[in-house]
DNA sequence: ATATTATACTTTGTAGTACAAGGTATAATG
DNA sequence: CATTATACCTTGTACTACAAAGTATAATAT
């Protein structure tokens, strides 16, 4: 696999909030389950340290949802959960995302490929 | 026309290289042309003070080349023009941006579009 | 003449984001 | 009782796009 450059990281900063979005709509998923859920997407592998800021600053905006559940003997998990404003706003990001897709397609498609 | 929101300009923020290196593929452009021309685009209207800092980056980095060029009595015009490691480059983004675009829409298509 | 507009490129300071690296705490495993 | 695995959190940094303002020159309008 090709290293991480810095501009994998920049493609990946504008899109991670809506794959966030998308990774949580049909089901509430905890911290590390979410992060694993996106490690098996070869350009969304992201740390720790990107993952849990994020989900703070989806929550002060109020596009998700955060509550802790004790399950068994296991430690306690926050689980994450889109509320209505998230599902809105992931329909939003999902419609303006494939206008920009188009955009850079349109402009792809106009170079030569020698 | 939606007003542009901080989610429009972190989005463009990852792809706008790969856009710009596309934009310089075909022929060399100016920095106004190229600014007009990526305004044919909805979600590329970018302004002077962000292409111009970029064009000199790239420039710096080796993958574009810049030359002034004094068309008659006109004001002389900085043109900006791909070379081959820019080439390389424009190959190797193209790459990674559609690895992204197809693991985003399989994101997608996991959600539910009530 | 001289103010305004259009063209063209430049500079400065700021805000927003992802990141690496490290940290806390608890329970299970060796 | 040390180590590993799970789970979440914090801090400081680097990178990028941006708005707003600036310089300079030529063409147009008053």
């Amino acid at each position: 696999m090709k290293a991480e450059s810095k501009w994998d990281v920049q493609l990946r900063k504008g899109s991670l909030e809506l794959v966030i979005l998308a990774a949580l709509q049909p089901k509430a998923l905890y911290g590390l389950e979410l992060l694993n859920y996106l490690h098996e997407f070869e350009t969304m592998k992201i740390s720790e340290g990107t993952l849990y800021p994020l989900l703070d600053r989806l929550k002060r905006e109020g596009i998700i949802d955060a509550n802790w559940v004790q399950e068994g003997e296991l430690r306690p998990r926050k689980y994450y959960t889109l509320n209505q404003q998230g599902q809105q706003r992931l329909t939003d990001m999902n419609a303006r995302w494939q206008q920009s897709v188009n955009d850079i397609h349109a402009l792809l498609k106009r170079t030569k490929t020698n």
